[in-house]
DNA sequence: TTTGTCTATTCTTATATTCGAATATACTAT
DNA sequence: ATAGTATATTCGAATATAAGAATAGACAAA
């Protein structure tokens, strides 16, 4: 049955389609961060910050420990940044297209008209 | 401003964040497929794939072109089955815990008790 | 033109997600 | 204990997504 890997994959990606989730994963790239500065370096209210951190933990993209009185924040498992990787260089050829198809770009379309 | 990458990575996980949609994504790996093939394979409604393939093309995911009769759906970049390929071997490490974090599993934690 | 086939869109309903505000919990220090 | 700091959860309103049913459009064949 094909369909729950397709699930399982659909959960992940789900959990990485926010933008405060892919900034999240991306500050977790080179180790643990606590809430707190992640909080900080997000400018998010903190129980927005907390709900988003609590969706990648359900879905066991980032692990989270408690260290005194903060709580540290990992990735589980680096090869999400490959992932992210993979879509910078997704972004990076389609960059022009891309951004009209999400209408950041209105300009350099009516250059020929 | 870091935060449109952000949300443009976002999106494409959104589109890519249904089973449905993965699916078809990995139907298409191997070369263009008709919407009726994708509709056969796939085992739903026509509706509701032309919907998915919508959202699909609406992200740039996805080509389509018109071949007399039906339409032709391609990948727009391959770059997208290297994302899949990743998921795959990040789901083949992580088999137990996600399934369980899933809830596709509650036998063997009551093992110990 | 009429009919049939293939695909897309619209409408409605059900469900999920997102956010801020308020509140609760956990730990540290006094 | 009490107070302060760090983090999590709950609630409500706004918005987004998903599915089937019904309808519309595009093309092919007769």
């Amino acid at each position: 049955m094909p369909d729950s890997l397709h699930r399982f994959k659909a959960e992940v990606f789900q959990a990485l389609a926010h933008p405060t989730r892919i900034a999240i994963v991306e500050l977790l790239r080179d180790g643990p961060v606590s809430a707190g500065k992640l909080i900080e370096q997000l400018g998010i209210e903190q129980a927005n910050a907390s709900q988003h951190l609590s969706v990648l933990r359900a879905k066991q993209i980032v692990l989270n420990r408690k260290e005194g009185n903060q709580v540290l924040y990992s990735l589980r498992d680096p090869i999400l940044s490959e992932v992210l990787d993979i879509m910078r260089r997704y972004f990076q050829a389609h960059i022009s297209g891309t951004l009209a198809a999400l209408g950041e770009i209105e300009k350099a379309e009516t250059v020929g008209r």
